[in-house]
DNA sequence: TGTACATCAGTGAACGCGCGTTCACTGATGTAC
DNA sequence: TGTACATCAGTGAACGCGCGTTCACTGATGTAC
């Protein structure tokens, strides 16, 4: 890649970037303007039409970068389910809440702009998350079957749930993180991920019935 | 009341109800401008001024009116399902579609802003789940102590479950009623309610577990 | 009941500000010879 | 390698627009006598 290229490509991504740390500090990306995220970044407005045609174009490639990191982490995540000699709620909940830790940024832009402001947002999201459904019921029904479960169909319903209540979780666990004290922070965390682990095993005791 | 109280309470009350029927048309709260909401009510822009200090104020009681609309509406699904000679998860889900579908706006408001880009609406809508968690958890204890529960201590945690999982069917359920095709809008309605059955009882298997 | 004054919801002009967008430009980088 | 021209990411001035907010006002409604 030459020099120039290079260089724009820089600037292209420290957009995109620049839009994710805003919406992940609570803004709406409807909110957001061009001439903000411009500034951020050290340019002037008018460069902002160098990159993209408008908002919404930001926001679609945004949205793609996002859906991907997060498809990643989410395989990487049954990966590790799946190798466990015991699949086990306690460790799941756990690399569950690390990974949210250690990359918060696209889990906040995906809860806020899942039912947020724009309409084209909405949309991809929905779309998103149906593919998380459909993918982990291909990689958890094998599982399942082996198990010898008495209603393997209702594995996706199962899983639709637990992909909406990650989302909220994920969003539990984040709010959690921004209490000033460290000990009632430690505390919470604790509680917080005692009761998200019941409350996977609760919603797991369902394809066991 | 005299007439200038009761014409001022009329301007008040249009104020709010604008503000509710473009949020529940997918804007954010965020992003709706006082001279817009003068503008739907017929009312100079200064004229806002009369009736609320800022934007701000004027969400924390569209937030109160709403959050009390969606308690009284909580509170007769749950009379309902008391009632109920057997308690059916079929007639609950049914009477909790109808109640959405009567007034969406509540419902759209409460999933938009409830991770939306204002902290003051988040917050509040955060500790209003929770009254919601609470206040179904006294009223169902009573019901499954005498059905000889093993895991009482399980209820709050599956009924969190529950409110977080209902603003999801809420939005999906008005997701469809959003459909063009008579056909296609009665069959998805169908199928989703169908769906949404089975992930309650699959739900509420913990209980008994 | 009639009059004189007080209240106050709604008005309309004016302000400064940040916005998205246009345009002609600049100067570093790239390319052809 | 050096030169002459092309490309194009970033610039800066300018625009019209909707915004929140101020202010002095108006005239219908309310109150006191």
């Amino acid at each position: 890649m030459s020099l120039r290229e290079e260089r724009k490509q820089q600037s292209h991504q420290a957009i995109i970037d620049a839009a994710l740390v805003l919406s992940s500090r609570g803004r709406a990306f409807s909110n957001i303007s061009l001439r903000e995220l411009s500034r951020e970044v050290g340019l002037v407005p008018t460069a902002f039409y160098r990159h993209f045609k408008d908002m919404q174009q930001l926001g679609t490639e945004l949205l793609d970068q996002v859906a991907l990191k997060l498809k990643s982490v989410l395989n990487q995540l049954v990966d590790a389910y799946l190798h466990q000699v015991h699949s086990d709620s306690e460790t799941s909940i756990s690399l569950f809440f690390q990974a949210v830790e250690e990359h918060p940024e696209p889990w906040l832009f995906f809860a806020t702009e899942r039912w947020g402001g724009s309409d084209f947002l909405r949309s991809s999201i929905e779309r998103e998350l149906q593919y998380w459904v459909s993918d982990l019921v291909d990689e958890l029904e094998n599982l399942y079957a082996a198990q010898g479960i008495e209603q393997p169909q209702h594995l996706k319903l199962l899983i639709q749930m637990l992909v909406d209540l990650s989302l909220n979780w994920a969003m539990g666990w984040m709010n959690i993180q921004g209490l000033a004290e460290a000990e009632v922070k430690a505390l919470r965390r604790q509680e917080f991920k005692a009761q998200t682990v019941i409350q996977m095993q609760l919603l797991f005791q369902g394809i066991h019935a």
